[in-house]
DNA sequence: GCTCAAACTGTTAGCGCTAACATCAACGAA
DNA sequence: TTCGTTGATGTTAGCGCTAACAGTTTGAGC
């Protein structure tokens, strides 16, 4: 039982072990032993041997703060997302946490559950923190968000969408031309009377944006949207069906801005005997794992979360590397997958 | 166009505005800067005022690192899971950084992948950021992470199963109950031939052990069982039911240890005809949002995921507060959900 | 006016580490 | 031999901030 141990609360040092302790157990100076543990290759083997030896007796542990505030790099870099739950953020984060690995970084995670206020709030915690470089969801930002990334002096990615113009670089696709494909997916198969239900963030009026200019430009054509909250997952799907359903009963497709609400739709199909794609297309977006394994399997966007981690840790490491950047805007693109629900 | 930018990639200082140009223009010293910044009913209004015009006119960004490395204390708490990819961790994350933000903490997330060296990686890693607490799921950790967090200092509170020895604090529910009580309801509804099927982490194999025992203590029954790679979801699940159904084609019950792998598996009875609950009940673990939406929707095992990060936040701030903890102990409890599937 | 405490502000001395430069030995080339 | 060069290690001087304590001012109480 362990639990009567009283933690160090504040205040001045608690006697840790430190480098000055493993120093003179090894015989060498403090500077030895920071390079033994940083660049051990720089240091003979015979020394890193005692120094290495010297550091498991007494257990140390490195203070990286002490060393970041000397060295000015903290070897962290801060993503910010909307939110982890359920969602294709969770593999982006994912992605980078593992590329940003291999270089020695690590990455603190910030969520704004889709609040402009807690974006800035989270990058002005991340500057304070001198993070190394920073992850950034979306291409659309507070102008003192913008401002102060830009001025900070680190590299910075934006993601899940794309601009002409970002702050640093950017990794993603174009929502536009996204909701535009599955647009022309629809309605190259006769669809006329199409929906739309999705979250408000800017992505998803992107997508929007792109989508119902597709359907409005064939004549012929009917076009209801719904906007939910944004983050509405499986049962806001159910409930957008009933609504688009109410709008307009003679609903022959929907587009559905994330996979989670297209499989609530799907499930609300099932329980009101409307057959899909028959009776109602219903389409998704992202291509989360569900959306294959469902019944009927759902057509959807894919899009490459992963990826889009990879790819910005990658851009990251080599600007924190001091490498070139072939270019500063990475188009991942994305797929329309045809399946059994449109 | 800003990406021309060169961002400082090390070295010592890029001239950033520090606190000391924040006293010269406020006609103050740092100290009292400083105090302004983190204890503002200390500094008088007037002062204050002309250090928050100061510090909002030049771009002051205060360096955390610094303060850190000056008071001892980081106001950064780790967490370890396993992952955040579709699952039930991700709301304990979301507890548990809303908590930690209303007192002043944030949150650094690791994950492990449910490899147990890579959570010894992480725990050092964190304990050299000198977090000022710590969260991590699950009970069994090998004996150098054990040993590390008990001698590091800092409150630990380990989440997602109880124990009556905890490095320090303990916050979730009896996975072994859960299993049992979960193997009570199957066979209170007449169901002899019972099987599971789940991902092969330690909570996992918690559940299973309960359940088995229940199981077997009532004549009559038949038990099959099947261990899955940790992290296995919907696909997994689909293979899975194939599988069981393939050692035991007279199958009537089974449990699936996450409510991923049960969704997978009604899909792929919904494939093969399967009428579920008549042909096969199925049961799931930790109630997801899907769970209810699903069509037939899930029986489960509800678990407070949200609460748990809450209640670990709380017994954090708690004890850096100084503040006695009732007990280190502390049981959430689960709920059987009978819904249409079982 | 005097005393004393409360409220506010300033001074000093680091926190634990690393960049930059300095030193020193060993060695091969000229 | 002499020199430069390389590799290994040490010395110095902070990084930007805050704890702890030391003033200083203010005003209430008598």
């Amino acid at each position: 039982m362990s639990n009567k141990q009283s933690p160090v609360i504040a205040g001045r040092s608690g006697a840790q072990v430190q480098m000055e302790d493993v120093a003179r157990l090894a015989g060498v100076s403090m500077m030895t032993v920071s390079r033994a543990i940083r660049e051990p290759a720089k240091v003979a083997a015979a020394t890193r041997t005692r120094v290495e030896a010297a550091i498991a007796k007494i257990g140390y542990v490195p203070n990286l703060t002490a060393g970041s505030l000397a060295s000015n790099r903290s070897r962290i870099v801060a993503a910010i997302v909307p939110t982890i739950d359920n969602s294709i953020f969770a593999e982006t984060m994912r992605g980078l946490s593992e590329t940003l690995a291999t270089g020695g970084y690590q990455l603190l995670l910030g969520q704004t559950g889709y609040d402009e206020h807690a974006e800035e709030a989270l990058v002005a915690a991340f500057l304070g923190r001198r993070v190394d470089g920073m992850v950034i969801t979306g291409v659309s930002h507070s102008p003192l968000t913008r401002q102060r990334l830009a001025q900070a002096g680190i590299p910075v990615v934006e993601t899940w969408d794309l601009t002409n113009r970002p702050i640093d670089m950017v990794v993603g696709f174009s929502n536009r031309d996204a909701g535009r494909a599955i647009a022309r997916y629809l309605l190259a198969r006769e669809h006329r009377r199409i929906g739309f239900a999705g979250g408000g963030d800017d992505r998803t009026r992107s997508r929007l944006a792109g989508f119902e200019a597709a359907i409005k430009r064939v004549k012929g054509t009917h076009f209801t949207s719904l906007l939910l909250p944004a983050g509405t997952s499986f049962h806001g799907g159910r409930k957008a069906l009933g609504e688009l359903l109410a709008k307009d009963p003679k609903l022959q497709a929907i587009f559905f801005s994330n996979d989670a609400l297209a499989v609530g739709a799907l499930m609300e199909c099932r329980r009101r005997a409307i057959r899909v794609p028959q009776d109602l297309a219903v389409a998704g977006f992202a291509d989360l794992e569900i959306a294959a394994e469902v019944e009927p399997s759902l057509t959807t966007v894919q899009v490459r979360s992963r990826s889009i981690g990879e790819e910005a840790g990658i851009m990251l490491l080599a600007r924190l590397r001091g490498d070139p950047i072939a270019s500063p805007v990475r188009d991942l693109g994305f797929v329309v997958v045809p399946r059994a629900s449109a």
